[in-house]
DNA sequence: GTTCCCCTGCGG
DNA sequence: CCGCAGGGGAAC
């Protein structure tokens, strides 16, 4: 589900549900990768743990403790970060909600893949994150701790700027649509916002970043933050899952210029928009409007 | 820099 | 049954 904008739309939309709450307890599944830190030194540490702040890097979520300690949370492909109450039930996912028109089902259900619960002394909406395919991650870190996945992040790509491109690109032999998705040129953009860009800017997914001129470089630039901007003006991209921690969609998915639009008419030209494979993700693109 | 893998579910 | 999915890290 998350790339930047959708991850910044969850922190926005926490953020007020979240600050200065303090934890009472909170359930988890068992051990898996799921979890950087083990469930057990969770249930230890985090009772009584205040929410100081919520910040977003990248893809990343951060949220402070009063203790100067923090948690690191990463959505994966399939994380959801959900605020619900069962006294004032929010529904969840698509599916779910397909599922109670049919259904009697009247509010969220933590299930099996509801790996983190956290419960508030305030008696007040509970915060879920859900992930069924446990790509996602959770981390406390300690006071002054780092984690090498966030030191290793290029500037966000909210505020990417021209030279950073042009720095980044002038050593790579990687292709364009490589290089939009290392985290470590620049954090947040993901699949479908890479084929957005590149298609906006006019450049080929397979063209070499080394092959990227200054001008190239501004395009790319340029075209990426305001991509994202409106992205998250849309309220982000909903495919199969929700986005937002109150179960509604975004509709950014409704203007998407090629991604999973292969074989579908260019909008710009009279072409066809192809999809071809880069480093094991899909990529859609426009042969005769990017080169 | 590219390939394989982590995991679950959906649709053809 | 198979391929595919919004992510990323480890191994060649």
């Amino acid at each position: 589900m998350p790339e930047l904008p959708e991850v910044e739309l969850v922190a926005r939309y926490l953020r007020p549900h979240l600050l200065g709450r303090r934890i009472a307890r909170i359930a988890t599944t068992r051990p898996s990768y799921f979890f950087l830190t083990a469930p057990a030194l969770l249930q230890k540490q985090l009772p009584k743990r205040s929410v100081t702040s919520l910040t977003r890097i990248g893809k990343y979520l951060i949220a402070g403790l009063d203790n100067q300690q923090s948690l690191l949370l990463h959505l994966g492909m399939t994380g959801q970060l959900i605020m619900a109450s069962v006294h004032n039930p929010r529904l969840v996912t698509s599916k779910q909600k397909q599922l109670r028109e049919g259904s009697t089902l009247t509010e969220f259900v933590p299930d099996e893949h509801t790996h983190l619960s956290v419960y508030f002394d305030d008696q007040g909406p509970l915060l879920y994150f859900r992930d069924t395919r446990k790509f996602g991650k959770v981390r406390l870190l300690g006071v002054g701790q780092s984690d090498p996945r966030l030191d290793k992040l290029g500037p966000d790509a909210l505020t990417i700027s021209t030279s950073d491109l042009v720095l980044a690109s002038r050593s790579r032999r990687a292709k364009a649509k490589a290089l939009l998705l290392d985290q470590t040129v620049l954090a947040g953009v993901g699949n479908i916002y890479a084929d957005e860009t590149l298609y906006s800017a006019g450049i080929h997914p397979e063209r070499p970043a080394n092959a990227l001129s200054e001008s190239d470089c501004a395009a790319l630039a340029k075209t990426i933050r305001s991509i994202l901007r409106k992205s998250i003006r849309a309220g982000g991209s909903s495919i199969d899952d929700y986005v937002h921690p109150d179960g509604s969609d975004g509709s950014f998915q409704t203007r998407f210029n090629v991604y999973d639009r292969q074989g579908e008419d260019c909008r710009r030209c009279n072409g066809k928009i192809q999809r071809i494979v880069i480093g094991q993700r899909s990529t859609h693109f426009c042969p005769n409007c990017q080169r």
